[in-house]
DNA sequence: GCGACAG
DNA sequence: ATCTTGTCGC
Protein backbone atom coordinates (compact mmCIF):
# COMPACT_ATOMS: atom_id res chain seq x y z
CA UNK A 1 0.00 0.00 0.00
CA UNK A 2 2.28 3.24 0.92
CA UNK A 3 5.22 3.25 3.26
CA UNK A 4 4.20 3.84 7.10
CA UNK A 5 5.01 8.02 7.97
CA UNK A 6 8.15 8.90 10.29
CA UNK A 7 7.21 12.38 10.31
CA UNK A 8 3.82 14.42 11.01
CA UNK A 9 4.48 15.99 7.72
CA UNK A 10 5.34 12.92 5.92
CA UNK A 11 1.78 11.53 7.27
CA UNK A 12 0.02 14.87 5.92
CA UNK A 13 1.13 14.50 2.31
CA UNK A 14 -0.07 10.87 2.78
CA UNK A 15 -3.34 11.65 3.83
CA UNK A 16 -3.33 14.07 0.92
CA UNK A 17 -2.72 11.44 -1.81
CA UNK A 18 -5.24 9.25 -0.20
CA UNK A 19 -8.15 11.78 -0.23
CA UNK A 20 -8.04 11.28 -3.99
CA UNK A 21 -8.89 7.42 -3.76
CA UNK A 22 -12.04 7.75 -1.62
CA UNK A 23 -15.53 7.19 -3.25
CA UNK A 24 -18.48 9.08 -1.86
CA UNK A 25 -20.78 6.65 -3.91
CA UNK A 26 -22.92 4.04 -2.05
CA UNK A 27 -22.37 0.88 -2.50
CA UNK A 28 -24.22 -1.10 0.16
CA UNK A 29 -27.28 -2.81 -0.55
CA UNK A 30 -29.17 -4.87 1.80
CA UNK A 31 -25.91 -5.56 4.06
CA UNK A 32 -26.68 -8.66 6.58
CA UNK A 33 -23.03 -8.00 8.36
CA UNK A 34 -22.44 -5.32 10.22
CA UNK A 35 -19.14 -4.97 11.90
CA UNK A 36 -18.31 -1.65 14.72
CA UNK A 37 -14.51 -1.50 16.07
CA UNK A 38 -12.59 0.16 18.84
CA UNK A 39 -8.95 0.48 20.67
CA UNK A 40 -8.56 0.60 24.44
CA UNK A 41 -6.45 3.44 25.87
CA UNK A 42 -2.75 1.43 26.15
CA UNK A 43 -2.45 -0.18 29.37
CA UNK A 44 0.63 0.45 31.94
CA UNK A 45 2.93 -1.33 29.69
CA UNK A 46 1.84 0.91 27.25
CA UNK A 47 -0.21 -1.94 25.23
CA UNK A 48 -3.27 -1.08 23.45
CA UNK A 49 -5.89 -3.83 22.26
CA UNK A 50 -8.01 -3.43 19.16
CA UNK A 51 -11.46 -5.36 18.92
CA UNK A 52 -13.79 -5.87 15.67
CA UNK A 53 -17.47 -6.82 16.23
CA UNK A 54 -19.36 -8.67 14.00
CA UNK A 55 -23.16 -8.23 14.52
CA UNK A 56 -26.16 -10.03 12.30
CA UNK A 57 -28.27 -7.29 10.31
CA UNK A 58 -31.22 -7.03 11.51
CA UNK A 59 -31.46 -8.47 14.91
CA UNK A 60 -27.78 -7.43 15.94
CA UNK A 61 -27.02 -10.43 17.09
CA UNK A 62 -23.00 -10.92 17.73
CA UNK A 63 -21.78 -13.68 15.05
CA UNK A 64 -17.95 -12.90 15.94
CA UNK A 65 -15.58 -10.94 17.53
CA UNK A 66 -11.52 -10.50 16.10
CA UNK A 67 -9.12 -8.91 18.68
CA UNK A 68 -5.71 -7.64 18.46
CA UNK A 69 -2.77 -6.07 21.10
CA UNK A 70 0.19 -4.46 20.43
CA UNK A 71 2.29 -1.04 21.53
CA UNK A 72 0.99 1.55 19.00
CA UNK A 73 4.13 2.78 16.76
CA UNK A 74 3.03 6.61 16.02
CA UNK A 75 1.53 9.14 19.10
CA UNK A 76 -1.94 10.34 19.05
CA UNK A 77 -1.81 13.27 17.05
CA UNK A 78 -5.24 14.97 16.30
CA UNK A 79 -5.78 14.73 12.29
CA UNK A 80 -3.38 11.81 12.54
CA UNK A 81 -5.46 9.47 14.59
CA UNK A 82 -5.32 6.45 11.95
CA UNK A 83 -1.96 6.18 11.94
CA UNK A 84 -1.83 5.27 15.44
CA UNK A 85 -5.16 3.25 15.77
CA UNK A 86 -5.28 1.57 11.59
CA UNK A 87 -2.33 -1.15 12.34
CA UNK A 88 -3.90 -2.49 14.93
CA UNK A 89 -7.48 -2.30 13.37
CA UNK A 90 -6.23 -4.40 10.34
CA UNK A 91 -4.46 -6.85 12.80
CA UNK A 92 -7.63 -7.52 14.56
CA UNK A 93 -9.84 -7.51 11.09
CA UNK A 94 -7.44 -10.27 9.62
CA UNK A 95 -8.53 -12.67 12.82
CA UNK A 96 -11.93 -12.55 11.47
CA UNK A 97 -13.95 -15.29 9.33
CA UNK A 98 -16.40 -13.50 8.36
CA UNK A 99 -16.53 -10.92 5.55
CA UNK A 100 -18.38 -7.70 7.26
CA UNK A 101 -20.10 -6.09 4.74
CA UNK A 102 -19.17 -3.08 6.04
CA UNK A 103 -17.48 -1.30 8.97
CA UNK A 104 -18.57 1.77 11.82
CA UNK A 105 -15.55 3.64 12.93
CA UNK A 106 -14.86 4.92 16.10
CA UNK A 107 -13.63 8.17 14.37
CA UNK A 108 -14.02 10.48 11.39
CA UNK A 109 -14.70 9.51 8.08
CA UNK A 110 -14.20 12.79 5.68
CA UNK A 111 -15.05 14.55 8.04
CA UNK A 112 -11.43 15.50 8.64
CA UNK A 113 -9.21 18.59 7.64
CA UNK A 114 -7.97 16.81 4.64
CA UNK A 115 -10.96 14.52 4.04
CA UNK A 116 -8.70 11.78 5.41
CA UNK A 117 -10.14 10.45 8.60
CA UNK A 118 -9.56 6.96 10.01
CA UNK A 119 -12.77 5.69 9.05
CA UNK A 120 -11.77 6.81 5.66
CA UNK A 121 -8.47 5.28 5.36
CA UNK A 122 -9.34 1.94 6.86
CA UNK A 123 -12.01 1.54 3.58
CA UNK A 124 -9.26 1.68 1.46
CA UNK A 125 -6.77 -0.37 4.06
CA UNK A 126 -9.19 -2.97 4.13
CA UNK A 127 -11.16 -2.27 0.43
CA UNK A 128 -14.41 -1.90 2.68
CA UNK A 129 -17.65 0.56 2.97
CA UNK A 130 -16.63 1.97 6.10
CA UNK A 131 -18.81 4.88 8.05
CA UNK A 132 -17.72 7.41 10.44
CA UNK A 133 -19.30 7.46 13.67
CA UNK A 134 -17.32 9.77 16.18
CA UNK A 135 -18.47 11.85 19.20
CA UNK A 136 -17.48 15.24 19.22
CA UNK A 137 -16.19 17.29 16.25
CA UNK A 138 -12.61 17.43 14.76
CA UNK A 139 -13.35 20.36 12.07
CA UNK A 140 -16.52 21.62 10.83
CA UNK A 141 -19.66 23.87 12.48
CA UNK A 142 -23.19 22.14 12.60
CA UNK A 143 -26.33 23.21 14.90
CA UNK A 144 -27.84 20.95 17.21
CA UNK A 145 -30.31 18.32 15.41
CA UNK A 146 -33.75 18.01 16.70
CA UNK A 147 -34.96 16.11 19.77
CA UNK A 148 -36.24 12.77 18.20
CA UNK A 149 -33.65 9.40 16.76
CA UNK A 150 -32.67 10.26 13.39
CA UNK A 151 -32.60 13.98 13.21
CA UNK A 152 -29.68 15.11 11.95
CA UNK A 153 -28.35 18.52 10.92
CA UNK A 154 -25.23 19.21 8.48
CA UNK A 155 -21.86 19.18 9.53
CA UNK A 156 -19.90 22.00 7.33
CA UNK A 157 -16.54 23.21 7.02
CA UNK A 158 -15.51 25.26 4.05
CA UNK A 159 -18.56 25.39 2.21
CA UNK A 160 -19.19 21.56 2.00
CA UNK A 161 -21.39 19.24 4.25
CA UNK A 162 -18.23 16.59 5.52
CA UNK A 163 -20.87 14.63 7.82
CA UNK A 164 -23.79 15.29 9.88
CA UNK A 165 -24.84 15.56 13.66
CA UNK A 166 -26.75 12.30 14.23
CA UNK A 167 -29.90 12.13 17.09
CA UNK A 168 -29.50 8.41 17.62
CA UNK A 169 -30.97 8.47 21.37
CA UNK A 170 -33.04 11.23 22.74
CA UNK A 171 -31.83 14.03 25.66
CA UNK A 172 -28.07 12.98 25.06
CA UNK A 173 -25.48 14.53 23.13
CA UNK A 174 -25.81 13.82 19.07
CA UNK A 175 -22.77 11.70 17.05
CA UNK A 176 -20.95 12.56 14.09
CA UNK A 177 -21.09 10.33 11.27
CA UNK A 178 -19.67 10.90 8.48
CA UNK A 179 -18.65 9.23 5.20
CA UNK A 180 -15.43 6.46 5.32
CA UNK A 181 -15.44 5.03 1.90
CA UNK A 182 -17.93 3.81 -0.57
CA UNK A 183 -21.02 5.11 1.27
CA UNK A 184 -22.86 8.07 0.97
CA UNK A 185 -24.21 9.88 3.86
CA UNK A 186 -27.61 9.33 3.71
CA UNK A 187 -26.75 5.01 3.70
CA UNK A 188 -23.93 6.34 6.37
CA UNK A 189 -26.71 7.66 8.92
CA UNK A 190 -28.82 4.63 7.83
CA UNK A 191 -26.98 2.03 8.57
CA UNK A 192 -25.74 3.59 11.76
CA UNK A 193 -29.34 4.00 13.21
CA UNK A 194 -30.02 0.19 11.83
CA UNK A 195 -27.31 -0.49 14.04
CA UNK A 196 -28.73 1.34 17.45
CA UNK A 197 -30.25 0.03 20.14
CA UNK A 198 -31.31 2.52 23.06
CA UNK A 199 -27.91 3.87 23.07
CA UNK A 200 -26.14 6.71 22.22
CA UNK A 201 -23.38 4.71 20.04
CA UNK A 202 -24.22 1.78 17.26
CA UNK A 203 -24.08 -1.69 18.69
CA UNK A 204 -20.75 -2.33 17.32
CA UNK A 205 -18.66 0.18 18.33
CA UNK A 206 -20.26 -0.19 22.04
CA UNK A 207 -19.31 -4.09 21.96
CA UNK A 208 -15.85 -3.68 20.39
CA UNK A 209 -15.36 -0.61 22.71
CA UNK A 210 -16.33 -3.57 25.88
CA UNK A 211 -14.61 -6.47 24.57
CA UNK A 212 -11.54 -4.17 23.77
CA UNK A 213 -11.38 -3.62 27.77
CA UNK A 214 -11.56 -7.17 27.95
CA UNK A 215 -15.09 -6.63 29.70
CA UNK A 216 -17.22 -8.89 26.86
CA UNK A 217 -16.82 -12.53 26.96
CA UNK A 218 -19.23 -14.78 24.45
CA UNK A 219 -18.07 -17.90 22.15
CA UNK A 220 -17.47 -15.77 19.30
CA UNK A 221 -14.80 -14.51 20.26
CA UNK A 222 -11.28 -15.13 18.46
CA UNK A 223 -7.80 -14.29 18.95
CA UNK A 224 -6.01 -13.04 21.65
CA UNK A 225 -7.68 -12.43 25.30
C1' DG B 1 0.20 35.10 17.89
C1' DC B 2 -3.85 32.42 19.82
C1' DG B 3 -7.09 28.89 20.18
C1' DA B 4 -8.78 24.39 18.82
C1' DC B 5 -7.77 19.68 18.62
C1' DA B 6 -11.37 12.30 16.50
C1' DG B 7 -9.02 8.69 20.20
C1' DA C 1 -8.85 7.98 26.82
C1' DT C 2 -8.18 9.11 31.80
C1' DC C 3 -10.17 11.28 36.80
C1' DT C 4 -15.18 10.59 39.33
C1' DT C 5 -20.48 9.81 43.70
C1' DG C 6 -24.52 10.23 44.05
C1' DT C 7 -28.58 11.36 42.03
C1' DC C 8 -32.43 11.90 38.98
C1' DG C 9 -35.43 9.77 35.61
C1' DC C 10 -37.41 6.04 32.62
Amino acid sequence: MHRWPATTAEAREIQLRLAGQISRVNSLDNPELAAGVDISPPDENGIARAAVVVLRLPELEVAEVGTAAAKPGFPYIPGLLSFRESPLIVSAWQQLKLSPDFLIVDGHGVAHPRRMGIASHLGLLLGTPTIGCAKSVLVGKTDPPGPNVGDWSPLEDKGEVIGAALRTRRGVKPIYVSIGHKVDLDSAMRWTLACCRGYRLPEGTRLAHLAAAGRLSCPQMSGKV
